[in-house]
DNA sequence: GGCGCGAGCCGGAACGTTCCGGCAACTCAG
DNA sequence: CTGAGTTGCCGGAACGTTCCGGCTCGCGCC
């Protein structure tokens, strides 16, 4: 009903009595305030819903108030890519900053007007990746670039731990001879994973078996490596999975092979997706908390832009086991 | 290496030999210019690779650059949604807008500072989507809002007619009794299933077998659904399954009954989602291109901010069956 | 009493864009 | 030849914020 007249720093300034420079300094925590003058002045903001108005805080500040952020196309099982974007986005909300998902078919081939870059798990080799790494823009990346030189933050997780801890889960239930199939270490993270498997192979004395798939994984070529695991001689007593969701395709091929997922034949994913949980039996899989992921990747770069972390920084991302019954059956 | 310094508006009327204004004019297409003048200026602009700066203009315009964006919090399964928030931030980012993502949990009672709104399947009672709706903004919404007056503008999908496709190819594939499972009619979509399924019955002299699970269809309200339908007399034949993800989840719950999907009983899915495809068998699915509709959203509220688009409209996003084995035995 | 100093506050400029009003130069009917 | 209208272009103000520099007090010190 009410016309609405847009709330600005004038209005709270002259509601406050002060000027807008006070209004602006004391809601801003920075110049020379009064604690009191400051008192007043955020209750009267607060009383009149005043919001800063983005544009005009980023036209002066000469920053773009947006971040880019790329992440593979990986067209199926996204949901951890879906998950890890939801993640940035959300944080970078509560700092007033929005987020442009840069993608492959970019014409243009200057940078995007961005103030700094997020890049969820960089591929060596990706042309968009190289290009964007090597323009002069604070960066992020979710796990680390395997070439040339490092991002100025990295967030990272202990990715070949976790498969030590998750073979150790198997040995518990009884596994001999774990088999795995992951992709190509044109990624940190599958790197990680295959190195952890090799390193807890030796550890314990077992024979590695580990069957290569592309990065983007396809279905049959999942199929494809889990029938060949399954067929060598002496078969594998229990299967790890690298990709997202290929644990799931491979079920079919285990039953087609007359075993039994959980029972004669534990099987893992080294990331959790919703259909895991939901399998047949539901599938033991590494929750990589993409979301989360996602947030501290923002964080990061927030904390780098405004001087908060140095570059060169390096944070760990925690990640968690989910124990299901694929495994301890 | 070289100092990089910001090309504006006026690097590019300076060194066209313009005044900024006609630049200006030159590159929006507005005012009275020339078309040499026109010419000149925009293969400059090209040249220094110019790009408007966002935060300027829509200070400028008063406009905040960015538009809401609100969808249920539908924890599990939202595969759907990831792919409608994509399309809506991939449509934005052409016309240089960002989108912020209004969450259930908005502790703010202000309506965020927002030029329009876009609302995925607005639910009848969901508080959020009431405030919202009440909101002087510009809305446009995926489906129809059940309660109260319409949104400025809708996109809409013939799920009623599509449903009686599916029914048709159920018939064609031999089934004679499908029963369905539908979420209640708080969401415009699910009452459009559930009266394109009763329409189909009684075109068909077939009787009805539904039963209604919440929005967020969690498994076991599904599986259980799922049981007392089978557990019937006379049994169906066919199971038509609304909720996203839910017809996976059925599959355990055939076979429990000593039905096999896609021979003695034909399973089918509203809803595609990337577990669609990959089950076994694969399941017959209505694909709803969840990417393209979000995009026709964000894409009907510009026009609706622009005023290409009068308030009222509404636009038919198509949708289509993928038939697979799971109705193809 | 004069002076220096810091605390508290403020005016004005600047960020890059759009747009209103205006100014020449040209056209053309009378 | 004159005056009105049109075309092509331009200067300056405005959007809301931040920040630089400067102003005015009051206080304490010599």
């Amino acid at each position: 009903m009410r016309e609405e007249e847009p709330v600005t720093i004038i209005t709270v300034a002259k509601r406050a009595g002060v000027s807008k420079t006070t209004a602006s300094d004391a809601l801003r925590g920075s110049g020379r305030v009064s604690a009191e003058t400051r008192a007043t002045v955020m209750r009267v903001a607060e009383d009149l819903g005043y919001v800063p108005n983005g544009s005009a805080r980023h036209l002066r500040r000469a920053s773009t108030g947006t971040i880019g952020l790329h992440v593979p196309e990986v067209l199926t099982r996204s949901s951890y890519y879906m998950s890890f974007v939801f993640g940035v986005v959300e944080r970078a909300a509560v700092n007033d900053y929005d987020v442009t998902l840069i993608t492959s078919g970019e014409r243009r081939a200057r940078t995007p007007r961005v103030d700094g870059l997020v890049l969820g798990d960089p591929l060596v080799g990706d042309p968009v990746v190289e290009r964007l790494m090597s323009a002069r823009l604070p960066t992020v990346t979710c796990e680390r670039f395997p070439g040339g030189r490092g991002a100025d933050g990295v967030v990272l997780s202990p990715h070949a731990d976790m498969v030590g801890r998750l073979l150790d889960h198997l040995r518990d239930s009884g596994a001999r001879r774990p088999a795995l199939i992951v992709a190509g270490d044109e990624s940190d993270w599958a790197a990680e994973l295959h190195q952890g498997y090799r390193r807890w192979c030796r550890a314990n004395g077992v024979p590695t078996a580990t069957r290569t798939v592309p990065f983007d994984a396809p279905a049959d070529q999942v199929r494809a490596a889990a029938r060949e695991l399954l067929d060598a001689r002496p078969a594998p007593d229990a299967l790890v999975c690298g990709p997202a969701g290929a644990a799931t395709e491979v079920l079919p091929v285990v039953r087609a092979a007359g075993r039994e997922a959980g029972r004669d034949l534990l099987l893992a994913s080294c990331v959790d997706t919703p259909g895991m949980a939901l399998a047949d039996p539901p599938i033991t899989s590494i929750d990589l908390r993409p979301r989360e992921a996602g947030a501290a990747c923002a964080e990061l770069l927030f904390d780098l832009l405004n001087g908060t972390a140095q570059p060169g920084t390096e944070r760990v991302h925690p990640i968690e086991l989910r124990p299901r019954a694929s495994t301890t059956g």
